[in-house]
DNA sequence: ATTAGCACTCGAAAATGATGAGTGCTAACA
DNA sequence: TGTTAGCACTCATCATTTTCGAGTGCTAAT
């Protein structure tokens, strides 16, 4: 069976009318609302071929079709309208990230905030991994006589801050130590860092060996445990407004998911970065969504991809606004982020 | 009409059964498996005394009663059994609070966490409000040529960063302003600060004329700024496992309060902060927490009341397992912050 | 190839009915 | 006088039935 023109008109009517009701859509419905200039029985002739084709599913003998994830993939590919943003939309969401320009979190919780407020979804964004960025500067400050703040900058401009339990320290003693750090690991990525190379550090310093001593197994440990990827998620409880999750159960099983950093992380960090990627269903590579849908992007820092921002809702959502705005907001990120140390 | 023993016999009865089936209770049941050694019908009598008091009431003519607000307090000052935790669990609890122990914050959400997961409700729990704390030290980091570290030490050994933008300073210049600071400000607390004491500091640094004019309006909006009250909430989806949040309705209203920040803070700072309070629907004091309880204790740093820690959860709570557990952990948190500089 | 028409399907919603837990009241009882 | 057995009555809940209508597939006519 071949699919020509008028079935893709079809089709595209057909999910454009489900994702704005949620209501399975029958061809009596398609043929007063859409311009087709067929019949009912026409559309219904076709509908039954769609549904051969595996574009379409019914969910029960006598009800309307619903699209199927083959139909909502060939709907994303070829079919629908790329709307782009409004103007004054536009103008909002670069005011508001624009306007809390510090650091770089706050500018991206921002953004994750506004994406979730936008699209009335869950909205997901990771940072750029603090590992991978290679170190510019080491410090540690004497907070009291317990505690040493230890500081690492890297070349971005970012800076990670780590509180230490260390014991009568110096200042003095602990800037020639930075120092001594900072002339051995500047360049290297945290993850380049091993054994060998504190190791190294600690030769340089053989005049203070007792408190060197004490103090390098603290900062190995330290080192080690700088891994996790942050993730910032918003708008977890907007589902709740979707009628495809009324069902507490449903909702809480998502949510369950939402709180697992690991699977976001897995799910957001995989493929490759380029452009705007839209994952329906199975597609996302996780059980547990397998009947959503996810808008994915990656943004660049410094022109150089870094974290991931994606929108996360049911398979019926708005594609068309969705890609807009996660395409507009991964765009003024990039911006934001390029070039600028901050 | 006077209340006597036995009706206070029967309403503990009542009340115990409604928590643990969230049913209403009859009198044929009660009688069943009670050993109240009297009939369903002289049951039957009291209960109708007792709803006249205002401590019963019914969901309908041909439903078994089911507590009042009036008949929980009853319950809560002096019917119910107060249990106390078991051994292991507080062993469990004590070693998780205490394996984790280099920053208040850090301690702190593992508490709250913890409180959520052994109630299976929501729990809340406000840090110290930094604002109030003694100032001890204060720095500036260099981070670097856009950008400084503002670090902020109380007496307690708390300490605050705050990032600030700042052009092509010198670390030099940095440290001897932070130490006329240190001077001018030991003691104070941020709320103690004003203009007026910002710009006695300018006038012991006015060799570094334009740097500092350039500087001070950024401190001054600064430490204007600082002033929130954290709030860590967790286990705000645990409610959806009990059976008065099954309308995603209920549900979306409890969360929504939960992520308002400033209601939350309302309502933990409320009332004094000695002991336990258990607070029952309209006495939270929050009309979207009006069919909630709340039981909450002030924990101690060094000995001074300083954060609070509630759990939120259905007035059909089990009173005496959550008093239990709060009282534990308010008290684990205030002997691990005992004297002890962080 | 298209469409009108028709018989048929089947879920959703409304109507009906049975069930049973619960009540209040009364009269008998200890 | 307090307690209890008994009884009529209430009413939510659940299962069953009925109705309704949106939808389908098929056929025959255009």
């Amino acid at each position: 069976m071949d699919i020509n023109e008028r079935k893709l008109l079809i089709l595209k009517a057909i999910i454009d009318d489900f994702i704005s009701t949620a209501q399975p859509v029958g061809s009596r419905t398609l043929a007063k609302n859409y311009p087709l200039g067929i019949s009912s029985a026409t559309i219904r002739n076709e509908m039954a071929d769609l549904e051969d084709l595996g574009l379409l599913q019914q969910p029960h003998t006598s009800a309307g079709r619903i699209p199927s994830g083959r139909g909502y993939r060939m709907y994303v590919d070829t079919l629908m309208k790329h709307s782009a943003l409004g103007r004054n939309q536009q103008e909002k969401i670069r005011a508001l990230l624009m306007s809390n320009m510090i650091e770089l979190d706050d500018v991206v919780k921002q953004a994750v905030k506004l994406l979730a407020q936008i699209t009335g979804m869950t909205a997901v964004i990771s940072l750029p991994n603090f590992n991978l960025s290679k170190l510019e500067n080491i410090k540690m400050v004497k907070i009291n006589e317990q505690k040493v703040l230890l500081i690492l900058v890297s070349d971005s401009g970012e800076f990670k801050t780590i509180p230490l339990g260390i014991n009568s320290s110096n200042q003095q003693v602990l800037d020639m130590i930075t120092d001594a750090m900072t002339t051995r690991l500047r360049g290297l990525t945290i993850k380049d860092i091993t054994l060998r190379t504190i190791g190294t550090i600690k030769s340089d310093l053989s005049e203070y060996g007792g408190f060197i001593d004490y103090l390098m197994p603290i900062l190995r440990d330290t080192f080690r445990d700088i891994d996790q990827v942050e993730v910032y998620v918003e708008g977890v409880h907007n589902v709740l407004n979707l009628p495809e999750f009324q069902e507490v159960g449903r909702a809480q099983a998502f949510f369950d998911t939402m709180e697992s950093r690991e699977k976001l992380c897995e799910v957001l960090e995989s493929g490759d970065g380029g452009g705007i990627a839209v994952r329906i269903g199975p597609e996302i590579g996780l059980d547990e969504l397998a009947d959503c849908s996810m808008i994915k992007a990656a943004y660049k820092v410094n022109n150089e991809p870094a974290g991931r921002i994606a929108v996360i809702g049911p398979m019926r959502m708005d594609y068309g606004a969705s890609v807009a705005v996660v395409d507009y907001i991964r765009e003024t990120l990039s911006e934001i982020f390029s070039g600028i140390n901050l």
